[in-house]
DNA sequence: TGTGAATATGTCTAATCTGACATATACTTA
DNA sequence: TAAGTATATGTCAGATTAGACATATTCACA
């Protein structure tokens, strides 16, 4: 759907700074790019609790270590779909991922 | 991933019943397609609350009725980045993405 | 029932995503 | 520094997904 223009910008060089330099995109396109970077980010996390190198993970997900890298980047050749599988393979409960898409704040 | 068996088994009328029927799928691929039928629900809900024919959202979303049909029923050939993305450009936020995905209980 | 609007289903082509490979760039630590 | 391990980047062929079109089915209601 908009894809074209954030492969455009996140190709060159934009990714420094991540969450900053939304400018030029729209909300929606924001969010999303801001979803995927979070999912990314958890991923890298889940990850390292395990103590799994890229490769070993890559294994575990039948994947490959330059997608494992790839995933962790928030790439955009990396669908929401993919990290959203990897993640519940790492044993991530819906719960879980409501909550990496948004930490809420239940109060207490 | 493991789409194909899931598209199997989507495929010969085991949609009847949604949510049952999970059997044979791996704890991963039914969240998976909970998940994508949770959104696949609220893109419904939200369209009809804007009182939205499919070819009127199609337009919104720069998509076709046919693809809506299939969003809306949580296709195998539809991914959750275009369920999130449509989602979005219909203004739902982050917070209620996460409430899709775990309605969560918020004690009170 | 018949007509029209809405929705569903099947299929195609183009676009996008994925795993894989090669290779480059860090990061240790001897 | 060199060697070994981990991670990153570029590319590509095969797989999956997207929009579009045709057509079927469902639904409301005169």
């Amino acid at each position: 759907m908009r894809e074209a223009k954030r492969k455009r910008l996140e190709t060159k060089g934009w990714k420094i700074g991540r969450a900053k330099d939304f400018l030029n995109l729209t909300p929606e396109e924001s969010t999303y790019i801001e979803m995927k970077l979070e999912l990314a980010d958890s991923l890298r996390k889940r990850r390292q609790n395990r103590k799994l190198s890229q490769i070993q993970l890559a294994k575990l997900l039948k994947s490959s270590q330059s997608r494992i890298a790839k995933m962790e980047a928030g790439d955009p050749s990396v669908s929401i779909d993919l990290l959203v599988r990897s993640l519940l393979v790492l044993g991530v409960s819906k719960r879980h991922l409501a909550k990496i898409v948004y930490p809420a704040n239940r109060t207490a």
